[in-house]
DNA sequence: ACTCCTTTGAAGCTC
DNA sequence: GAGCTTCAAAGGAGT
């Protein structure tokens, strides 16, 4: 793993690499020079099948790490060239849009002021990826012009609007999905605060941005990720649990993505339009060997975009710390086994896990009353019986409950 | 419905 | 400070 040395200006702290990098000029002939054809399309694309293939063996990728490029890889790379970052003219200045992050359309300046590679190639090949890949087509008009798609009409630059394509998950949750995120300023500089995710002052009380769209780093309570269910009933819960859940949710703030998510995020339709793969766990071990096949300086434009949206999520919420989700996933799990060793059980599921008759039989074990010889329906069963392996029962008759019922393991009963 | 898988990097935690 | 753990995204597969 190239890890980027420390840059020593980073003022979060990351260690992020300040490279010095081609003139733009030098970019533009090599992908002009790398132009090629439709079929070395199609080969590349059943050599990436291969590769998916081959990916699985773990460690392949470091074996081939430090090797020539094999020829697939030189085809891969220059069309990446080739799809490589649009230029648009707005107000007389050009932006280099990011396709996957529109919201990364910086300036030019800016680009060389920030030690931004002036040109690196991101753009996924949407021709052939946006009709595969869920992320693309959501809410996404197919005859979209791609140019329009990645960039937003002038005087609207800083805006969110959501009729603007958006692609796959937003980097923070929230947003409409799709991926593609709000531009950046073109007034945007490195020790700015950046317009696409204004201050939070400038944040409603949930967090909502002007435009009505939420901060994509709030995941509201509705939007369907991890987090969220956590917060649900995994089980039946008391009912003081279950009104404490009506009341409204705070958001979850993740975490900023870091340069390889950056990197995943926006080469992953590519990569599954090109391997014909859906795995998102193939996927990104293609995605991770293709992370140590790009070259520092492409490496280093990731890191400065993570590093800046670092510094956009301190900016948005200074509070918040990597620790307030930190543990979220384990904690929950271990609730979630407490729960399960305190929490009622249900006689009849008891029942079933011993193999006895519904109806007739009493639980052996934890002695639950079946549901025809109760005068009204079971109380849950607080015994645990059900969570342990089930016991060698005996073919001694079970012996009647007046005795059993005052049983502490089936409190439920008394 | 929920967890796992799989990747890298950042940050938190533990010792 | 070293080393380990967790989380961030993604979506199919498995339970």
């Amino acid at each position: 793993m190239p890890q980027l040395s420390s840059g020593g200006g980073d003022d979060m702290g990351a260690n992020d690499e300040m490279i010095a990098f081609k003139d733009e000029g030098e970019q533009e002939e090599k992908i002009q020079e790398n132009a090629f054809t439709e079929r070395d399309l199609a080969d590349l694309k059943s050599s990436l099948v291969n590769e998916s293939e081959i990916s699985q063996s773990p460690g392949a990728a470091v074996a081939r790490r430090g090797q020539q490029p094999e020829p697939r890889c030189y085809v891969e790379k220059h069309r990446e060239h080739l799809n490589g970052v649009t230029k648009q003219q707005d107000g007389g200045m050009y932006k280099t849009s990011y396709p996957g992050y529109p919201f990364l359309m910086l300036p030019d300046p800016y680009l060389q002021s920030s030690s931004m590679p002036p040109s690196v190639s991101l753009r996924p090949n949407l021709n052939s990826t946006a009709n595969t890949h869920k992320h693309i087509r959501v809410h996404r008009p197919q005859s979209q012009d791609i140019s329009g798609f990645y960039s937003l009409p002038p005087g609207s630059v800083g805006q969110i609007s959501p009729s603007m394509g958006w692609q796959g998950q937003p980097v923070y949750p929230g947003l409409p999905s799709c991926g593609f995120r709000q531009t950046y300023s073109s007034s945007l500089s490195a020790s700015s605060s950046y317009p696409r995710f204004p201050h939070s002052l400038m944040l409603g009380p949930s967090g909502m941005h002007p435009t009505g769209i939420p901060h994509p780093a709030i995941v509201p309570p509705s939007a369907k990720q991890e987090h969220d269910h956590y917060d649900r009933g995994m089980y039946a819960k008391p009912q003081g649990e279950a009104k404490r859940e009506k009341e409204p949710k705070k958001p979850v703030i993740k975490k900023p993505l870091n340069a390889f998510m950056l990197y995943m995020k926006e080469m992953r339709a590519k990569v599954i339009a090109e391997c014909t793969l859906k795995e998102s766990a193939a996927i990104n071990q293609i995605l991770g060997r293709r992370w140590h096949a790009l070259t520092r300086d492409e490496q280093a434009k990731y890191y400065e975009l993570a590093r800046k949206e670092r510094q956009l999520h301190m900016q948005l919420y200074p509070s918040w710390s990597a620790r307030d989700n930190y543990g979220k996933k384990k904690r929950r799990k271990r609730e979630k086994q407490q729960d399960s060793n305190t929490d009622p059980g249900s006689p009849k599921k008891c029942r079933a896990r011993f193999g006895l008759n519904q109806q007739t039989d009493w639980c052996g074990p934890c002695r639950c009353v079946p549901e025809t010889l109760s005068a009204s329906p079971p109380p849950p069963c607080l015994c645990r019986f059900d969570r342990l392996p089930p016991p060698v029962l005996s073919s001694r008759p079970f012996i009647r409950p007046s005795v059993r019922l005052s049983d502490p393991v089936c409190m439920s009963l008394r």
